[in-house]
DNA sequence: GTCTATAGCTCGATAGAC
DNA sequence: GTCTATCGAGCTATAGAC
């Protein structure tokens, strides 16, 4: 019950941490999207940081999830480019938070949330592996250091490209997916072997 | 003199955009940072949104001014390359403002603000012909649309990948431009004729 | 529902130029 | 003396917190 509560909260502020980041959002919006009075809030969560904290919480361990049911007899790019994929879908679906900027006040609660801070480790852990898998087998490049693909897989999860793509309509969300996955990994130049 | 105040209060924004965002910022902020009151301010500008327009509007500026001083003879992919990499720098330089979130108080001002609507369809009109010119030429991917391309473009001038690398202070400046333009229009994946 | 702090915004006084 | 520019101080609304 009051676990089902807080689950509905932090599904609501997931979706308005998309929207409108964590200084737009507003307590008062959140309350009024769960329909709960605002002071009920705070009986769950002590401030607005730790109620951001707790959606980010979630956000990892929801994709440390997906890293579980990935299909282990994939090449680890293509584990690469699904968990990737999946997430720009959580995004289409307005279930993935923007990025905190530099000099946010949620900045140093994330960094001070074990929760948040092991799972972003393990996440990192298992995603590092894989890169250098495939760097070993000749699958992604070997002339970028892993820290800086990983970085970069972590950017386009969250890549402002689909917002785009998805606000003129013109596209399905599977065909956003694929194009941003596309020219992440085979690049914007022209290739050999590619049509 | 009145102009010359004006020009440091835009800077000002613009740095604070970068380092803050739009929701963060805040005018008392901007005022002591420029060294005015914030009365002053007023005077200039009718009022936050305005005072962020401004700091877009002479970005945009910017960027079409650097658009003259691309050298004509190089290919139309190195075009693209060089305005991609001068963005980099300014986000390096703090001089590049973050993206304003899709439900801010900034976005109606900035669609109804013609300086920047014309500036940013300027813009896009000559990336545009470069990006069609390269991919005549086959030096890009055509099976990416021209539109996807030139949200691509945008979305990595203000890549946020540029800032976790410059946090980690592991790489020199001009290490990072390379590596996330390399990333950008090679891709991810290892090329037969790449290293 | 109430309290408090703060962010956006404004006004009246002051100071200097002419 | 008038005009303009600037700033300290204060107003109002609202967001976070209880």
């Amino acid at each position: 019950m009051h676990q089902v509560r807080e689950e509905a909260i932090v599904q609501t502020v997931i979706r308005l941490l998309g929207e409108k980041g964590f200084d737009a959002m507003t307590v008062d919006e959140v309350a009024a999207a769960v329909g709960i009075a605002k002071a009920s809030l705070y009986k769950h969560f002590p401030g607005k940081e730790q109620l951001a904290a707790a959606a980010m919480v979630h956000v990892v361990r929801r994709a440390l999830q997906f890293l579980q049911i990935v299909p282990p007899d994939i090449s680890p790019v293509d584990k690469l480019k699904s968990v990737v994929g999946w997430a720009m879908s959580l995004q289409l679906a307005d279930e993935m938070p923007a990025l905190p900027s530099r000099n946010s006040s949620l900045r140093p609660v994330l960094l001070g949330n074990s929760d948040y801070m092991e799972g972003l480790r393990a996440l990192g852990e298992q995603l590092g592996a894989w890169i250098t898998e495939a760097q070993a087998q000749g699958l992604i490049t070997a002339s970028l250091p892993p820290q800086v693909i990983l970085y970069t897989l972590y950017a386009r999860a969250c890549d402002p490209v689909v917002g785009f793509l998805k606000q003129g309509s013109q596209f399905s969300n599977a065909q956003i997916v694929d194009m941003v996955l596309r020219s992440s990994f085979e690049g914007l130049n022209s290739r050999p072997g590619s049509a």
